[in-house]
Parts: structure tokens; sequence; C-alpha cells
DNA sequence: GGATGAAATGAAAACGTTGTCATTAAAAAT
DNA sequence: ATTTTTAATGACAACGTTTTCATTTCATCC
């Protein structure tokens, strides 16, 4: 392969000076400039990353983290966060960690070898920090930015961009009661993580708030996340006999999931069951009858994750945004 | 950062003795053996991916080039594929091609500068692939793997797993014609790739063989690719007054969306109109109705790219893999 | 006991980049 | 004409790994 040196050979000038005509950032004259500039036209040079890692200690390359890129939010955050970081010319190393606490251990102690510019985590699963102690400050050590969008890991490091959690849950109460809801049942995953917790709080407080009583026979844990955890949770309740005008769910697939067991029932959704998601436009949108969602405005998130790439400094502060409800009707 | 040289002075032995006891390939003592490796668990050394990239030539990891990682066949494929990767030790890079030539383009130069093992393409799109021939022969010259996935590249380079559309077009025809559907629509992305191209044909050769006419205002080209481009394009031909009783869809997003239209017309599926979409299962299945679906196998495309990854000779044969009908009811 | 071979280890080079320092050449000031 | 300043360039080091080649140590055999 040719590389500078060969280039610097050919054009009759020092390594170093071909190095100030790729930077452009020192002085070299003209005609040196395009020498050098045929030269690597002519041999056909192209600087190799891997050079550059070695000199620079680390690469142009993010770790993008994941619970599931099967999901929708997932993949709609890897695909505007991949362009976002383009723009500022880095890679996105993928990583599903299939929920799994184990895989998620293993990718930390990965990206220490690495050297990554950053490792953004996205995830809202329960996973146990206190036990990766050693790898996250491993990690902050060589100066690899740690971003956390979807629970607030302030404690554990990360910088984090969140979602009001209350305020998402105040708003979708306060719409299903418009509908005339009475009896609104919780869907999500089996989840202590600090984001469903919060979620889980904001439905309690948004109940009591609007005067409804709280029945634990209407909050549903799922041990699967997508489509089909909403149809077991669903069709399970409707066979205990378990009254529910309206189901409130951790993501729009557990909803699509439960919408198809509602459907199955011969219920009518919105009618005899409203239903909120959590996620993007592009599905609950064509789904009918359509899905309300609670959007989590994927372009805002990876505004504020370049943002914290971009400045050096870190502001600990966790980011908070509000999920804006997009009603299907 | 902590290098071999660290670990081998407070070993007191020289580097080339820590390669060893980390390769193990090759006769160490146990006495040093231990030596070394209390040195690394003290030190907390762990290799740099980087200097082993830097003396290697090529870095632990594979570009995956998608048409659009939000779509539920890629996004499938994606997480599958990074599981079989990461079996033999690579890491995925993630590029979004966003269905453009111009950004594929890019993404192959840039993969010249990055010295990766291979680069997975999986797109069904029609790129021209003539205007890339200079950078497609750069990459074999480096040594860079070359995988198609979606279309049959083998002409331009590619190592090609591809799908028997000729097959699967029969199969869709036949299982509509049982349905007792005599109109059967052809939706698709405007597309003159090789898979699509080749699809189309089994469609039209299927009709031919099954005595069907064949109907231009059945084939309904559409720019968009998901949801939205199914939902219009059945929407126009519903407004249109073109009869139909099946639909023929080149993706699971653009049979949802068809069905979407349908149902806000007032139409049951599949009673009325009756749908084929191609993906996976995850969607389809939690649809209501239901979508009978071309299922893709991700597994077994993704077993072909490793076996093809791992092998230094290129059989440079297309690999061809049936498309398995997957019926709703 | 000296020659032979095998096992264990060390020294050094190579990969490609960029930045520091030193040097030369040219222009400006005295 | 000599000194001072500035622009332009070159030589070389450093990053961390692996591998080749050379060397040492030790056991084995005649």
């Amino acid at each position: 392969m040719v590389s500078v040196v060969d280039v610097a050979r050919y054009a009759g000038v020092s390594q170093a000076t071909v190095s100030r005509v790729l930077s452009g950032k020192t002085f070299v004259t003209e005609a040196t400039r395009t020498r050098v500039m045929e030269a690597i036209e002519i041999l056909g040079y192209q600087p190799s990353s891997i050079g550059k890692a070695l000199r620079s200690g680390q690469i142009d390359s993010v770790a993008f983290l994941v619970s599931d890129i099967e999901q929708g939010w997932y993949s709609t955050l890897a695909k505007q966060l991949h362009t976002a970081l383009g723009e500022i010319g880095l890679d996105m190393l993928l990583f599903d960690l299939e929920h799994s606490q184990k895989r998620l251990l293993q990718v930390l102690r990965h990206c220490q070898s690495l050297h990554v510019r950053a490792l953004i985590l996205s995830s809202s699963d329960p996973f146990n920090f206190a036990d990766m102690r050693s790898e996250i400050a491993n990690l902050q050590q060589r100066n690899i930015r740690l971003i956390s969008t979807g629970q607030d890991l302030t404690e554990a490091g990360f910088v984090s961009i969140i979602h009001d959690e209350q305020q998402a849950g105040h708003q979708a109460i306060a719409h299903l009661l418009a509908r005339g809801c009475r009896k609104i049942a919780y869907l999500n995953r089996v989840s202590h993580s600090i984001a469903g917790q919060k979620r889980f709080q904001a439905y309690r407080s948004a109940l009591a708030a609007y005067g409804l009583e709280y029945d634990d026979a209407l909050v549903w844990s799922e041990p699967a996340f997508r489509f089909e955890g909403g149809y077991r949770s669903a069709s399970d309740a409707l066979a205990k006999g378990i009254k529910f005008d309206a189901i409130l769910a951790g993501t729009d697939e557990l909803a699509t999931g439960a919408l198809a067991a509602l459907t199955d029932a011969g219920l009518r959704v919105p009618d005899d069951v409203a239903l909120i998601g959590f996620g993007d436009l592009s599905l609950s949108s064509y789904i009918r009858p359509a899905l309300s969602t609670l959007s989590g405005e994927a372009p805002e998130v990876c505004r504020h994750v370049v943002e914290c790439l971009g400045h050096s400094e870190i502001d600990v502060r966790p980011i908070s945004r509000r999920l804006i409800l997009r009603t299907s009707a």
C-alpha cells in the first residue's frame, strides 16, 4: 500500500511536508503543494485510518450500544445518530445488547481496548451498574466519553439525555381521561431501571392526581419486549376477565401486540380500549386502528449527543426532554 | 496507557515474550508465563486494537451497508449478523445508505482507508455499479472481501447471497390463486436492480404460467419505500377504480401501508384483497389482519456470510436461497 | 567432554501517521 | 553589507503490536 513515505519520495519532499499539505494548517509554497497533490493523485494515495489512530491514540468511531436494534425506537435512533455522527466525521460501531447485562459487561470491556471516542448507551434496561464500576472507571480514564439515552445514569458517570417521564405520564393519562377512559392498564417490560421506575411512578402519581384508583391487576409486567409480550399480556388480562378501557404501553411494539390481541378478541380500538405506545411515528401511524404514541423525538436526542461529543468540557447535569404525544385520530 | 513494553519491563522479560504469552502459540516456560501474567494483572494491561491493526494492516471490523436500518428486514439482518460476527471476533461498522447512490460511493471510498476485513452490502436498490468500478477494484486490491445480500452482484465482484425470486414469485402467485385471487397487483419500489427485475419477471412469468393476464394498471412503482409508499399506492389504485383482489408487495412495510389503505377504504383482508409481503415474521404476524410474508431466513443468510468470511478461497458463484412463504391463517 | 539439536528468550524492525525541533532560504530592517 | 525576522522545509521520534532472525541456555547423545 502506498503511504506518505512513497508520496514524499515521489514528490521529492519530506513526509512532514506531505502531512502539512494534507492538513493544510501550516505554510506550504503553492509550487510544492501542487507537486505533492500530483504525487498523491498519481500514486492513488489514501491516508490510513490506522496510522492516524495510532498517532492520535483513538479511532474515529463511537460505540453505539442498544438493547435491541430490531425495535423501532432504537433503529430510528441508530439511523439518525449515524447521520449526525457522519457529519462530524465519526463512524458507528453497533453493539446489540439483547437486553443482557452479561453482554453489556463484555462490550464495556471490549471498548476499553477499542479506543473509541465515545460510548453511547441507548437502553432502558435495569442493568446493575454497580457491577461495572471498574469497567466504567477504566473507560473514563481512557478519555472515552460516556453517554446514556434512555435512562439517567449520571450517578454511574454517564452524561444522560433522558425523557421527562413525569410529564409524559400525566400527558398520557390526561389524554385518556379526556377520551372517557377510567380503567387504565400499564404495560411494560419487567423493569427496575430508573426510566422504568420513573414512568411507573408517573403512571401512579397521574392516576392519583386525576382521582383514579390504582389497581395491581392493571399493571402488566412482561419478560418479552416486542409484539409477543403485548399480545400475551392483553390476552391474559382478557382471559382473566380483567376490565380495562385503556392501555399505556412501554413501546410501540408492545402496544401493537396488545392491539392484535384486542382485535382478535373482537374489541374495537380506541372505542372499547384506547392505546398509547412509545416510539416514533412510522409504525404507529400505519397500524389500523392507528396508535397514539409518546414520541421520543430522535433528532433532538441526536443533537444533544453530538453537542456533548463536540465540547471537551462535560456538563454532567442530565438533559431532560419532553415526550410529545402524537394522537391517532 | 500501559503497553507491552511496560509489562515486559515489569516482568523482566522482552516484549516478544509478552506477546508470546498472550498469543500462546510458541513455547514459553511455565515460570515466565506466570510472571508475565502477574505483571499483566497488576498493571492492568489491555492489548490495544490499534497496535494490532497497525501490525496486521487491518482492523477487526466489517462494514455493514444497508439501504435503511429502520426497515424490518435490514434491522433483523443487522442483529443476527452482529451476533454471528461477534462469534468470530469481528465488530460491525454500520452504514445506512438511505437508498442513495451518492452515499454508497462515499462509503466505498471511506472503506478504502478504513482497512475493514469485509464490506457487506445489503440492499436491493438499483445502484449503478459501473460508476464504482475503480472503488470496487481498489477495495479488492486491499484484500477487503465484498459480499452482497439482496442482489446478485457477482459481475461487480461481490460474493452474492441471493434469493430465488423465480421460485418465490411462483410460490406467491400459486398461493393467491389457491385463495381464489385473479387480479393480482405488484407493489414495489421504483427499481431497476437485478433483484427487483428478477422479482418482477417472476411475477410476470408466474402470471403467464397460471394463465392470468398481465395488466400494467396492476403494477405499482413507489418512490417511497416504507409504510407511506404502500398506503399511497393502494389508495391511488382504489381512487382510480382499479380492481384487484390481491397485492404482492416488495416489503412488509409496503404491505402494511397498503393494508392501512385497504382498511381505511372498508375492504377486508384477506377476503376482499389478499396480501403478501417480504421480510421476517415479527411485524407481519402481529398485524391484524395478519399478513402473509415471504421470509428471507436471516439466520441462513448470516451463516453464508460468516462462512464466506472464514475461508480464504472465494467461491464466486452466487449462493441462492429459497424464500419461505409464511401464511397468516 | 565436545558436538548436536531443541527449547526459550532477546533485539530489532516494520506498519503509517503527525508533531516537535532544528535547519535552511528568503525577505525585511538596520 | 550585516543583522534580524519570518517563511518553508527536513530529520526524526513516538504511538503498540507482532514477527523474524539471532542468540543463549540447557539437555541429549556419541
